[in-house]
DNA sequence: TATAATTGATAGTTTAAAAATATCAATTAC
DNA sequence: GTAATTGATATTTTTAAACTATCAATTATA
């Protein structure tokens, strides 16, 4: 038995005529009939009655018939299964990142990970976490390191930390023994945000952070980039508030850093992909990139 | 792809060495390195990695044998039920049924049954209970026509029907008032019996009725045949106690019936089949026999 | 009732593809 | 460094699928 004689037989079974279902197979009769027969004789049942004008399932047939659509069906999603798994690890496989990534963490991950699937072409992006959302539900990106919330029933989040915020002050500015202390500093300098539209969420936040340390920052500049931001304040530009977590990775700069105290105000950080995708490489991914500074 | 592909496969992923494979598959190895590679141009994907000395299964590879092997178990396992469901419409139907059983009733099914399974070869067995019991659970008979008790694990069974009993007298009996009367009448007659190993829990139940009727039978003739129990009775020779269904079988017969009032004693007339087939021949019956006659 | 049309089966031929044989290059083991 | 072992390749042989032509049986229609 060989699946032809599945998919001959099935053709046969829906259209219980042996020359229609032949021309639907775009072969002729009586391979057809030469086919079948042979199946009847494998099996060692009749899967049909031919009343030589009327051609019908026996209950063998009938059951036959579903069995087989089954397992075609079945056949065809292993198929496609298996395409995609080959796929996946022999195409692209594309992170996306917003900019406050402690970066060398993935840096490291990525190098293992180009030891792991030697013939995947991993590709990085730096994108605010909207962007992130639409190219992950449109399939431009298989995973993203972003910020929370994000707004999408076709994505899974995967929580990888949560950061408070610390104040970023010119090298020059004093001491604080309050937040109230920090809040009238900060008052009056320009403050540094993060384009609005470009991070809306994270922008809220930051309102949010200035009204409970009692006043409305004066937006005088934007910058849609953690490094830009940094470069500013380190200029005297002006002051901003950032994730903790990136105190560590800019100890080179020329900076104050002025912590919140009793602030239970954190941005979360996740690693976003779509939902049920199971691909190996993502897995791997997962598993393998757990950064976990100042985890709470 | 044809079933060929799958089962090369199949022993290549499990043997992963081409020429042991090759060998167990009874063909040599070039066709087979050829097949596998057909297999996985189709499928777009790499199932194997060659390093000229080592066969391993890619990821791919690794999820393709599973599923091949599941859908490969499928297929056999629905050739073997089309096998059984042909040869259960084809071959023979075998009916156990005890001599109590009400025979026109089983004629005009089996004249229905035989239209309905022009290709079935019905053949009737008058078997006592015991002999029916093994006879199903070897497979000798396919369904059975019994009284309870049944002793069985493997069986299934499916009440026909109560049965009540009633004594059968000689046609020259006076009638009775009472059950006392009926007793102390019976008591002197010679009792015809079931033989007790032939029928064990039938022949208890009547020593019980007898019991409760105030008197101890007189085990003068036994018989394992009703028919002959009642031609018996019509010679003079005895008296005895039968399932009351029997009246209405026996008009013609030269006998009286005496009601047994108020005794709760019943046979249960059961279908006995073989736990879990389901044959379409056995439901049909199962379905359409149903004589109902005296049920509580 | 006779004739034409339609059905699946059969016979014989052609074609495609699976399998066999012989051999190769690459690797491993000793 | 040599022999043995591996899967791949080239070529031929064999198998079997598919084709064409035709048939007998049945049904529809005039």
């Amino acid at each position: 038995m060989e699946l032809r004689h599945l998919l001959y037989f099935k053709m046969v079974a829906e259209e219980l005529h042996f020359r229609k279902a032949a021309e639907k197979l775009f072969i002729s009769q009586p391979p057809l009939s030469r086919q079948i027969k042979e199946l009847e004789e494998e099996l060692g049942a009749q899967l049909f009655t031919r009343n030589n004008k009327r051609v019908t399932l026996t209950s063998a047939g009938i059951y036959f018939k579903k069995e087989v659509e089954e397992i075609l069906t079945r056949i065809n999603k292993t198929k496609n299964t298996v395409k995609q798994i080959h796929d996946h690890l022999n195409g692209e496989f594309r992170i996306g990142y917003i900019s406050s990534t402690y970066h060398p963490l993935l840096m490291e991950v990525l190098k293992e990970m180009r030891v792991h699937f030697p013939y995947l072409s991993i590709q990085l992006y730096e994108l605010p976490t909207q962007k992130q959302i639409h190219a992950l539900e449109e399939g431009k990106l298989d995973i993203g390191i972003m910020r929370a919330p994000i707004a999408s029933t076709q994505l899974t989040l995967n929580t990888l930390f949560h950061d408070p915020f610390i104040a970023v002050l010119p090298a020059n500015s004093p001491q604080f023994s309050s937040n109230a202390a920090l809040g009238k500093y900060l008052a009056e300098k320009p403050f540094i945000f993060f384009n609005r539209d470009y991070a809306p969420a994270y922008h809220q936040k930051l309102v949010e952070i200035c009204n409970r340390l009692g006043f409305s920052p004066q937006l005088s500049h934007e910058a849609n980039n953690v490094h830009s931001i940094l470069r500013l304040v380190e200029s005297g530009a002006g002051v901003s508030i950032l994730p903790h977590s990136l105190k560590e990775h800019y100890k080179y700069l020329q900076i104050n850093f002025a912590d919140l105290k009793n602030l239970s105000i954190y941005t979360e950080v996740v690693l976003a992909y779509k939902n049920n995708n199971h691909q190996e490489a993502l897995q791997w991914f997962i598993k393998r990139y757990n950064p976990t500074p100042n985890r709470i």
